[in-house]
DNA sequence: TCAACAATGTGATAACTCTCACAGAGTCGT
DNA sequence: ACGACTCTGTGAGAGTTATCACATTGTTGA
């Protein structure tokens, strides 16, 4: 049972707990039906104090003098990130980025089912994404967030046309949003919003070797 | 005791700048010569004095009373993140995701230069890319880093091959990696390196709208 | 020229996050 | 059964990052 202390929770610790899913899933793969914090802190790169702190927050997952049990474990996390929910989900704009994210196999496997795609390009609209969903043009997303009662929004279009898009999304109803694109988009308080930015990544890449260099 | 204080700037401030980078690029589109700390603030979505402490730690780049000259800042910026390097760059695994980055406009905005790709995938060996790049099996990983220079290795693989994939980059004498499977690579302490993880972006926000059901 | 004004740059302070060290709790070998 | 051992869970403290308040500095109009 998770104990919810009502303490507010580091941001850094969610994003370790999504990567604590992933060494879970390795080690379990492996054949380490238990593991001590050591082991899990080697295994993805965080000091043992950090996860034991982490797990601290949502209660007591490991036994003293042993460590934890991974599958069980791995359940915990996904319980505590709402992983074991089936998010309806949809993407909007189906270029390279929107299709290496549908067919990601960690998509489902992270609770979200994809149930309908947008795209503006008419030579995308009606052809089938190999989930069986057709993509629809951007026209049809208020009606079909609303319709399909769809909870989450991914936005992969260029930057120009991610507000336009938000803004749909919103008005269909969405809960949250992912936003893909490199522009933060403006929404309503009542909606989750997350803005990924990978140039971002690109560019404090640049920044660490340019430092390097100096 | 840090060495110089150029090592005290907080991650998250470089991260910042890569934001405020692409508000003044819209803000100039939008015929605005002169900003205020608060009108960018606005526009970004970062608190006045945070954008004012930001840019502290660089430098006085803008002009009391007034603000600053939006096409200046951005330049200032440019040269603080090393984006106007040409920084040679190649990107191993042409997938959905490879390509969505090998697209990316950003990408020379951004200081990186494409000059190799590779993969595993006979089919895709030996096709061409739009920038005239041929694919190259990734058993030729190391000997071109080398004899090409290349500084900047960009993973997408699949997450089984992401740690084959950076030792041979790293044997090829790569200075910076940029890894977008979902594992966390290991490399040499004099190599800079990024996991980014997509996934936990996901499941990030699967976990606020968990919480806002609560 | 100078006073009123506007917005920056920054020291002080508050808030947040991580690390450390060890008490507490369970296991294992004899 | 019990002592030696192991690893967790956590309070305290160190370290890091964000916010606040205002002194500072340049601008503008009379």
């Amino acid at each position: 049972m998770m104990k919810t202390k009502e303490s507010k929770i580091p941001e850094a610790t969610i994003k370790r707990l999504s990567t604590y899913i992933n060494c879970l899933e390795r080690l379990q793969a492996e054949d380490n039906p238990v593991i001590s914090s050591e082991m899990l802190g080697e295994s993805c790169q965080v000091s043992p104090a950090q996860i034991r702190k982490d797990l601290s927050y949502f209660g007591e997952f490991g036994v003293r003098g042993v460590g934890y049990d991974t599958k069980k474990l791995e359940g915990e996390i996904r319980d505590i990130l709402g992983l074991n929910h089936k998010w309806p989900t949809t993407v909007v704009g189906v270029g390279k980025l929107g299709q290496a994210l549908l067919n990601f196999a960690f998509f489902r496997k992270h609770g979200f089912r994809i149930i309908a795609a947008f795209d503006s390009d008419v030579n995308k609209i009606g052809n089938e994404l190999s989930n069986g969903v057709t993509i629809l043009p951007t026209t049809e997303i208020e009606k079909t967030v609303k319709n399909e009662k769809i909870i989450i929004g991914i936005i992969t279009t260029p930057a120009d046309f991610a507000q336009e898009v938000a803004d749909k999304l919103v008005a269909g109803g969405i809960k949250g949003l992912l936003n893909f694109a490199p522009i933060k988009v403006k929404v309503p308080e009542t909606i989750t919003l997350r803005n990924v930015s990978i140039t971002s990544e690109l560019d404090n890449l640049a920044y660490l070797l340019t430092q390097k260099k100096r």
